[in-house]
DNA sequence: GCCATAAACGACCGGTCGTGCTTTTTTGTC
DNA sequence: GACAAAAAAGCACGACCGGTCGTTTATGGC
């Protein structure tokens, strides 16, 4: 019983080492078992297609997502040390252990921007929740006397574009000065209405 | 003479759609050679090599996007009207035609941000002029005095940001506000050391 | 119209992919 | 230690991958 877990569990931890590299679509079953020292089709026993695999690829990172960025944020206090504590968590996040590892959710979002399926509805689904719970948490903010709803929405949407900007400087085109740019911004888009 | 650089053209341009969906790697020799009606050796004959085919898919991007964006960019006033139409014209090459189409850039940059080669190294090139181009064009915005350099690459940074954020809600997320969120973030953004 | 050459073709290579099936080994329980 | 169940292995499949041949067809300059 607690055997079969186990390895299962070490599947999905090399999975989604290989999913942040080359993508949900990019795991090897093959490759997957070579690195784990088992037989392919003992490895595909656990799961019984590739597209479960990747499911459950992507449940697992969500869980380390809240556990990682969502629940150090939801523990600060409301407005802006809130926010800004998520923030800094998801540029951990982003920047992976310990040098660029990345971010699942982003490379699957490229991957999967057209391409139909449970995969996909799983990943929106993961989306929609960050997504919301910014703006939830950014209504929060100083906002000088806009709706709160549309504030929140537009306060997440530039939020969400700081952290995508900082992983291409910071991954791709390797600027040492990413986070430093990311956090100016932060500051800036926070204080907007405040100052 | 003619006739070859006219096909190769056609894989080009075939190969440069196949590339937004399936990414650069997931560019299928035999799948373009059936779209194309052309048998896969004809069609490989026309590269010696599948990454061969990767660079010029890349060149033609980089071509079409300083003629579709850049270059009507840089026929506006300096400014903020330059640095408006870049975005404008930056936001519809985003979506595509007719509908969200997407851009090869945003996923070839989760897709090489750890897999080396020249591939990567062309990317990154692209990447590098695009962004050196905004900075420049942004010093010339009203800065309320900061180090016009620091300040150009600044509102690089986060003029991206709003761009890749546009095509995650464009696309994945399917929210019909992203154009609003993005233009209305932009203006923000210009006006933040002016006001 | 000749003829060198460019362009396209079809068959095929070794390899990897995801996925079945059957068999063997390991595990936990009584 | 026997035994059922779980886990892993072994093997094979059809499909597709990028790439390499030798051959055939079409083209363009003279």
């Amino acid at each position: 019983m607690g055997k079969g877990a186990a390895t299962r569990e070490a599947v999905i931890d090399e999975a989604l080492r290989q999913a942040v590299a080359l993508g949900l679509e990019g795991i090897s079953l093959g490759g997957l078992a070579e690195n784990l020292k088992l037989s392919k089709s003992g490895l595909f026993a656990h799961f019984r297609s590739k597209e479960a695999l990747q499911l459950a690829v992507l449940d697992e990172a969500a869980a380390r997502f809240r556990q990682r960025v969502v629940e150090p944020g939801l523990a600060s206090p409301r407005g802006a040390p809130r926010l800004r504590t998520l923030f800094e968590r998801w540029l951990d996040w982003i920047a992976g252990e310990p040098c660029m590892g990345g971010c699942v959710f982003a490379v699957a979002s490229q991957e999967y921007d057209d391409r139909p399926g449970p995969v996909r509805d799983r990943l929106v689904a993961v989306q929609n929740e960050w997504h919301e719970l910014l703006a939830r948490v950014a209504t929060d903010l100083p906002k000088d006397g806009k709706a709160p709803v549309a504030f929140g929405r537009q306060v997440a949407f530039e939020f969400v574009g700081l952290g995508l900007s900082f992983q291409l400087h910071g991954k791709l085109m390797n600027r040492r000065d990413a986070r430093e740019r990311a956090e100016e911004a932060f500051e800036r888009l926070v204080q907007e209405a405040a100052g």
